[in-house]
DNA sequence: GCATGAAATCTCAAATATAGAGATTTCCGT
DNA sequence: ACGGAAATCTCTATATTTGAGATTTCATGC
């Protein structure tokens, strides 16, 4: 846990509230952190007037409206999700299942927009659901059109978890997969995240050096056998050629660096 | 701006992430903030390690995925918004408008949950959009039912707004309308918030002294014509006393203190 | 209305972590 | 491999943070 810093102390406050536990009591914080009381209300003060936490009648804290509206602020003007916006509910639309997009944060995968073709499958995969980097379509619709100076790395550190996916026994194996999803435009799993469930994954681009996000189909073994899967996949393709095309212009013309 | 310590230093940073400006340089946060280089490295190193902000290919810094993450968590389990999700469903499928639920935060009155009867009606009210204290059927329909000593001190406050909005010309015309509020259980305006637009709101309890939120339903006037506004406001009074029933019950079964 | 206990805040000195100038290293494109 | 910009490191003076304990505020019951 090494020496930490005060902002680092702070942070690990925010760190308390979780999946697990989404309300405290200063008190039971005190215990968790072993920080002194004033320490404590004084650090709780200055989150809470900033609204990244709220105090709840019964005397404990939760996170605040600072989080709910800095999430909007990013939904609204991420030019990512305005542009797939539409394309999500074309998808959603066509094919029974959840179209989703999928930003790349370097160490984490995470879903920033999606649609579903109908309410019984809503909660799978909202925006802020994190994906296993390893497993599934998505990312290995994104880690393979990588240049090659990020694709290896990646691929050497996560390894154990792509041979576990079933990509193939060696590197030179799982380096073939990666090298026929980048000539076919897109990536197919069935079942690798979630059993049942097949996902087919396209890259996007704002035109940098690579990919930034996936387009993803996810869909019900069952329901995806009633489908080409290719003509599934291509629509994608093109799909995320067209969203990937508005980015990299918005980037070019926002701010005149090439990458 | 007085004399800020080191957290609220680092919580001005955020603070330049707005709407206005997602996107900000180092060398443009240090002319903003007048911190000198490695100080500002020093904040951005740990709020990046932290996934508050990412660095995009350009260089420059913007909100990052932990934000949304919390979000996420926020909103799964937020007991108000799942219980509320199905009857706004209901209400959008019944009228033409957008259903919504909004919360209080002393201060500030924040969307954190709404569902379209069609999608054209879509981006009026998504969940992170704030709304205004002291105008339309929302902030009424919760002020109106605040207990004594905390009704006054705020109606005091924010007088000259409700008298800006027509509630009436003094404190007690004004002190009447909520008291009406309070009869029928559901408040109605015209046009307060945006103009054209109807909203029709009820208050959401969970035990506590006074409202935690609000059910909204919002509809273009012409719309609001072909209803009747009493049928839904008693519609919505139902909703909203059946979600207070459930999140009443479970702060009873979550913790044991009344308030 | 006042007493009672708990929760939050204040005081202040000691100690410690922070800030920043400048040197140094890393990174990136050529 | 080179050059320029971007990011990090070193190190000390200084300002800030910390926490024990006293104090105030608040909420509740009587």
């Amino acid at each position: 846990m090494a020496i930490r810093n005060s902002l680092e102390r702070v942070i690990a406050l925010l760190d308390l509230f979780s999946e697990q536990r989404l309300e405290w009591s200063p008190d039971e914080m005190m215990d968790a952190l072993g920080y002194s009381r004033p320490t404590l209300y004084r650090y709780l003060k200055t989150l809470k007037e900033a609204g990244f936490l709220t105090s709840m009648p019964s005397g404990g804290f939760t996170l605040g409206p600072r989080v709910v509206e800095m999430d909007f602020l990013m939904r609204s003007s991420d030019r990512l999700v305005v542009h797939a916006q539409p394309h999500l509910e074309k998808i959603a639309a066509a094919y029974p299942g959840t179209a989703l997009v999928v930003r790349w944060y370097g160490h984490k995968l995470l879903c920033v927009a999606s649609e579903c073709s109908s309410p019984d499958l809503k909660t799978s995969y909202p925006r802020g659901r994190p994906m296993p980097l390893a497993r599934g379509a998505i990312s290995r619709a994104i880690i393979a059109f990588l240049p090659r100076r990020k694709l290896l790395p990646i691929v050497t550190a996560n390894l154990e978890g792509l041979q576990d996916a079933g990509l193939g026994e060696d590197l030179d194996a799982v380096l073939e997969v990666f090298r026929q999803v980048r000539r076919t435009g897109y990536a197919i799993a069935h079942g690798e995240v979630t059993p049942g469930i097949v996902g087919i994954a396209a890259p996007l681009f704002d035109g940098g050096s690579g990919p930034i996000a996936a387009l993803c189909l996810s869909m019900p073994v069952d329901e995806a056998a009633r489908f080409d899967t290719v003509e599934i996949g291509e629509s994608l393709s093109r799909s995320a050629a067209e969203i990937s095309g508005y980015l990299t212009r918005d980037r070019i013309a926002g701010s005149a660096d090439a990458d």
